[in-house]
DNA sequence: ATAGTGATTATGTCTAGACATAATGGAAAC
DNA sequence: GTTTCCATTATGTCTAGACATAATCACTAT
């Protein structure tokens, strides 16, 4: 063993995360109330011997919290009743099933092609006739049902789709990897289970289901719109 | 008009958004593949004629979002098949009812205190004979019934709840303004309608309803266990 | 082959200083 | 009084340089 670091005199060095606990414990201590102002970033960084720089990015991490709420000129203050973020990170199904430790398997149902229905062009903001590819399948974690999947995927902004039968391969991880990167537009229901959807996913008819519809576009165009309804029981969680 | 300020040449300066933007539309023209490795921080400084810690700024950025994965020493990559991050930003139900215009309207069902029950317990980590505070209520918008709130409060990390009988204001504000900062872990399922339930949210019994789940903890001690039930039909959602 | 050692590399963070910009408040002009 | 304009202020961002640290690679001794 040569030389231990320096980290001898208790506190390690000034570090952004620090300033953060502490402006954090403040709130907690209610020190600072809800609508406080803090001191300005030039007096943080004096109180904690640190650069100006170093406290801007614990504020601003703050900020982007909710926590803070800040304004040039006049300063920051401690946010009153944020709403509470919930970040929630929806992993790919095959991923989810393979952690829960259960095999997974996908079997597609169903695969059209036609004209995009009213409702779907006004989702889509789709032009009369525009041809929309329809695909329904089912993700399964073992010999459970876990997700059942149905689809509308543009064809005129993802026209390689007409060549894909998405047999073996769900349409998700194939657009994930051919179209990387999007707006998505996301919505969390409950919805009874209809007949068809009551024996894909084996539960009661009525049953309540949990639903996740998401319309994604890329570059301002309308790529897909998708419906997951998972099984029921199934929970949706996040922290933070 | 005394002076237009510097912006003669077209570019305006650096710009981390900038450096974001143009990485994640080398992104969506596959110029950088899922896994790709991108240039070094230095060497996209030089690219884009800026300092290092502006590049560094927008790709930790990137990275935060999940579009990004970077390792010390071992460069920064394009993500493969990000989960898709999703964020809610769950407002206070009083806000949410009045941005839709209506008149927001409280009612408490209940109150009473004793000791936790078995599931909470286990829920909370409490210990036996703990004793927690159980609140019902809901919330209307206008004449509609909104949502409905089933609330436990851990009476000794917040021994005020005691004088208080939340029977003008909702707990969750009253907590909000008096423990303001918390850790909170969330649960989103969609449940069935129980008579109570459905007579409470004008529903039919059995109807799929919306729940939110959600403890909170202050500086490690659990405070409040929630679930709030939602009317049917009402719809989650998040864009980005 | 294997385990340890040290050099190298790219990211992670901090510093001190600078200019930009939104918002405010007050003074001056009307 | 009202509007216009200017100085002030706190945050927002950038720069150039520095050291810290995790991960990797090549080399060396066992």
């Amino acid at each position: 063993m040569k030389n231990v670091p320096q980290n001898t005199d208790q506190e390690k060095k000034t570090d952004f995360r620090k300033i953060k606990n502490v402006i954090i414990g403040r709130i907690q201590n209610r020190d600072l109330l809800p609508g406080a102002s803090l001191p300005t970033e030039v007096q943080l960084a004096e109180e904690f011997g640190c650069a100006r720089a170093t406290v801007n990015r614990a504020l601003r991490e703050l900020s982007d919290a909710g926590l803070l709420d800040r304004k040039r000129r006049s300063g920051t203050r401690v946010a009153i009743r944020p709403d509470s973020q919930v970040r929630l990170g929806i992993p790919l199904v095959r991923r989810e099933v393979e952690a829960m430790g259960a095999a997974y398997r996908y079997a597609r149902l169903n695969r059209d092609m036609g004209p995009a229905p009213g409702w779907l062009r006004a989702r889509l903001d789709l032009p009369a006739g525009a041809e929309v590819m329809h695909l329904s399948a089912m993700h399964y974690a073992g010999a459970q049902p876990f997700q059942h999947e149905e689809r509308w995927i543009n064809v005129e902004a993802v026209p390689q789709v007409r060549d894909l039968a998405f047999e073996d391969q769900g349409a998700n991880e194939w657009l994930l990897d051919n179209v990387p990167f999007s707006q998505a537009e996301t919505g969390i229901m409950a919805v009874p289970a209809n007949p068809e959807m009551a024996r894909h996913l084996g539960s009661q008819e009525g049953a309540p289901l949990l639903r996740l519809n998401r319309v994604t576009w890329f570059r301002g165009q309308p790529v897909t719109s998708v419906a997951l309804t998972y099984h029921a029981g199934y929970r949706l969680h996040a922290n933070r």
